[in-house]
DNA sequence: AGTCATAACCTGTCATAACAGGTTGGCCGC
DNA sequence: GCGGCCAACCTGTTATGACAGGTTATGACT
């Protein structure tokens, strides 16, 4: 009945994610199993001493994670977990950030970094002139010590020319840009498409030519709306795959 | 300023549904443009005659559906609309639903219709005993004439021998299960992977053995978590991909 | 003229309150 | 014993009110 000792609440974050991230933890540390069903709205706002609305807020969010499901008159259920190597898309983040949560250990090697002028599709992404400079970085990514993406990232010369002086190899450029720029990250959009490895590709990749990759197409902006970033990613399909849940309505 | 004229705001639709979808038709319409600011909240308050958390709620839905973003302190702005023959994952939706969006036409060839005994997998995904016997479909999904997917679906007994009296080759198997079936959809759980076309699902596909495949395990379940369906969907990946929006927290 | 402070505006966050409608289980009557 | 009705419970929807913190423009002061 008790099994959540009342959290402590820490202030400078909004109560909402807090309770949100207590109760993620209490599911993924198995506190709560598949099908098991949820302290009801009313029970959580006595638990945590907030409003409904709060506890709302902070349900909706691990819903639309995929994390649990809400049935209309009955409460509210934990989902069937998934503790696959693949990357849920319910949230923005990078690659270390989660393969770390998920107990993989992600690292890098840049294998280029260099201004190059941009091509159309790059200009219009980024918001530059097209023949403009802009910094090119390719890294491949590790997951336990195997390749398993290729990266090519394009980003705004100056972003670069900074980024450029980081530690590329053992951090996510997410959390450069969100904590050591103070450049809150807003959304990306994504476009997933298939395509087979060429000959460099799986060279660098370490599969056969011919070999079904996962790419993905994705801009990422500020919080502002100003792009940041634009990545084609190869992901090696035998290694890698996206999950997530989506709700009717 | 005064672009949208006062809607009539029909009854038997919750306010903010009804808001979403005034907003998302202004946006699609183009009464608005790419990187236009929207209304402020207190102005959407008084011009729709509603609180500030209805309208809220219906910004929330427009953002996490990638149709807009916010920004603290500025507003809320409109994004790139995207209109090419991709699916959004933002929302539950039929593919024929998907695509006639979008101004495609979508039709099916239904390949195969016959119970068959479940295995591991899909007994686990459907909540049925291995060796249980259940419905499997095959279906080749058409848009605008071309052969664009190949989809493999697996329902309880039941379910399947009851939709084996439907049009399958004209309507999703979503609005049948919503509107003649009552059955309320609630969420669905994709695993999203790469694959290269063997010769036989090539055959079918109209490409070549070897070209890359979009490969989608997708289960599906009601609102209250009853298993429906498991599709695995094969996507030729040169007519089709997926889109999305990723929010950062 | 330039700089700094302030007011106006906007979204983020949170509380309280109420009614509707679906679900479940218990109680009562037949 | 069985079936139907009702109360308790739960999520869905919506309103009102309030404060915090970021952004922008205006105006005052230097």
């Amino acid at each position: 009945m008790k099994a959540d000792t009342l959290p402590p609440l820490h202030a400078s974050q909004p109560l909402h994610s807090q309770i949100r991230e207590h109760l993620r933890a209490a599911i993924l540390d198995g506190r709560y199993h598949e099908h098991d069903k949820l302290p009801s709205e009313q029970q959580l706002m006595t638990q945590f001493g907030v409003s409904r609305i709060t506890v709302r807020h902070a349900l909706a969010a691990l819903q639309q994670e995929g994390l649990l499901f809400k049935v209309a008159g009955k409460g509210c259920f934990v989902s069937r977990p998934a503790a696959k190597p693949v990357q849920t898309l319910a949230r923005l983040q990078g690659f270390a950030e989660a393969m770390s949560q998920r107990g993989h250990t992600a690292c890098n090697r840049v294998l280029r970094l260099a201004p190059c002028p941009a091509d159309t599709a790059i200009a219009t992404a980024l918001g530059v002139d097209a023949g403009s400079e802009v910094m090119e970085i390719r890294r491949l990514r590790y997951l336990d010590q195997q390749p398993v993406s290729l990266d090519i990232s394009y980003f705004p010369l100056a972003l670069g020319q900074r980024l450029a002086r980081e530690d590329l190899a053992g951090r996510d450029i997410f959390l450069i840009l969100e904590n050591d720029y103070a450049t809150p990250l807003g959304h990306a959009d994504l476009t997933i498409h298939a395509c087979v490895a060429d000959t460099d590709t799986a060279g660098q990749l370490g599969c056969r030519s011919g070999d079904a990759l996962l790419h993905v197409e994705r801009v990422t902006r500020a919080a502002d709306g100003q792009p940041l970033v634009l990545d084609y990613l190869y992901y090696r399909a035998d290694r890698f795959s996206y999950q997530l849940r989506i709700n009717r309505s």
